[in-house]
DNA sequence: GTCTATACTGAGATAGAC
DNA sequence: GTCTATCTCAGTATAGAC
């Protein structure tokens, strides 16, 4: 059951026994990181009830059962999947210019998510179903990094209202949700496959739409 | 393989061959929506995978053989569910004042699909994955049903922006897909489980975020 | 740790009595 | 047409050789 030891523990072990288990352990990561690569792609095409495991060994090259050496179940791949997603999103936060306003910040996040999921690198779990979701709400890691990335996001949705950049009238959580969802609203497939627009077209409207809205000159709730 | 025989048809029958007919094809009728209704909600809280038909036949009280009389696969059945929503919508268009402005007509639109779905009457495919798409793009039924209401969405929109009332720098394949994804926006069921608003505050707070936008007062592309 | 081969289970679909 | 019982197969997970 206990994979992911440590990577403390990993190099200690490196030092003492020399630099075969540290060359051993790398390409293990490397593989893990195939896996998940793949599984994204998999993951965003077919699904997680539809992928199987022999799909996905078929991706990467590897036999079945040795996708049970890295995760211990399909659930527990899911899950590593999206709390990878998730850390990311976090780096992606921390790469940003800090001098950015924040509404700045949140639109590059989200054109960020979609030219993820544009390049194929997006497990669209977070729209699926119940079952899906109960799984992933079992691992620790996910629930982490989602509380994490929540707290950040909601963080800069507050500064982004408080300047006026962002609605007042409407809760933070429906606003982080309503940016939060974007990242896999079927829309996104749907004007792409339609062919008539670039992927940057497809990405900039969805975000005009997201935060500017659909109606015209007139503005109701303000 | 030909089930649903024309209601003209089985008049005729009961015409000529007395009222029992009528009633054993009334039963027969009422039993499909029963199924479809038990479909609906299985549907939008397990997911097409995850939902088998078992667990339907359970919910509906009947064998599970008896499903195949009705439906050819799960397939068709998932595809006859939709395509039901979809005539459901256009009888909803259908019904509404005329003299409502057609902007007003969509945000109706949407409030009512919404108030469906929190009723578990709404069978969320349109956001699920490749397999179960292509599932659905194979029932001739339902391409049907969805290119009517694409079109009857698409000039409403195209009217409301020729008002004004809807943005005319946007193409209106991306405002329909805008309006039309929202019904199956995830953040409804994030929203609705925090238990901090009840199904009609949330639903309002969809609304406006989706037309008037999240931005605050300065609006950058109209 | 990776492979091949296999056990086991759940689920879609069908057969046949009534 | 509805039921019970069954077929069949895909797919998760494991066992055991190297």
């Amino acid at each position: 059951m206990a994979r992911h030891n440590p990577p403390i523990a990993a190099s200690a072990d490196a030092a003492s026994s020399g630099a075969t288990v540290s060359f051993r352990d790398r390409q293990f990561r490397w593989r893990e990181e195939a896996i998940l690569d793949a599984a994204n792609r998999l993951l965003a095409t077919k699904g997680f009830e539809t992928m199987s495991m022999d799909d996905l060994a078929a991706a990467v090259g590897i036999a079945k059962g040795s996708l049970y050496k890295h995760f211990d179940s399909k659930e527990a791949l899911a899950a590593a999947a999206m709390t990878r997603l998730l850390r990311a999103i976090e780096a992606h936060l921390r790469a940003q210019d800090t001098a950015l306003a924040p509404v700045d910040r949140l639109k590059d996040l989200l054109s960020w998510a979609l030219h993820e999921r544009a390049a194929g690198r997006m497990p669209l779990l977070p729209s699926t179903s119940q079952p899906v979701q109960q799984a992933l709400m079992g691992s620790r890691d996910y629930m982490m990094a989602l509380e994490d990335v929540g707290n950040e996001m909601a963080e800069l949705v507050a500064e982004a209202a408080d300047q006026g950049a962002l609605r007042r009238d409407l809760p933070v959580p429906v606003m982080l949700y309503a940016i939060y969802a974007r990242s896999c609203d079927p829309s996104f497939e749907y004007l792409r496959q339609s062919g008539e627009w670039s992927d940057d077209e497809v990405i900039q409207m969805m975000i005009s739409s997201c935060f500017d809205g659909l109606a015209g000159e007139v503005r109701g709730n303000t």
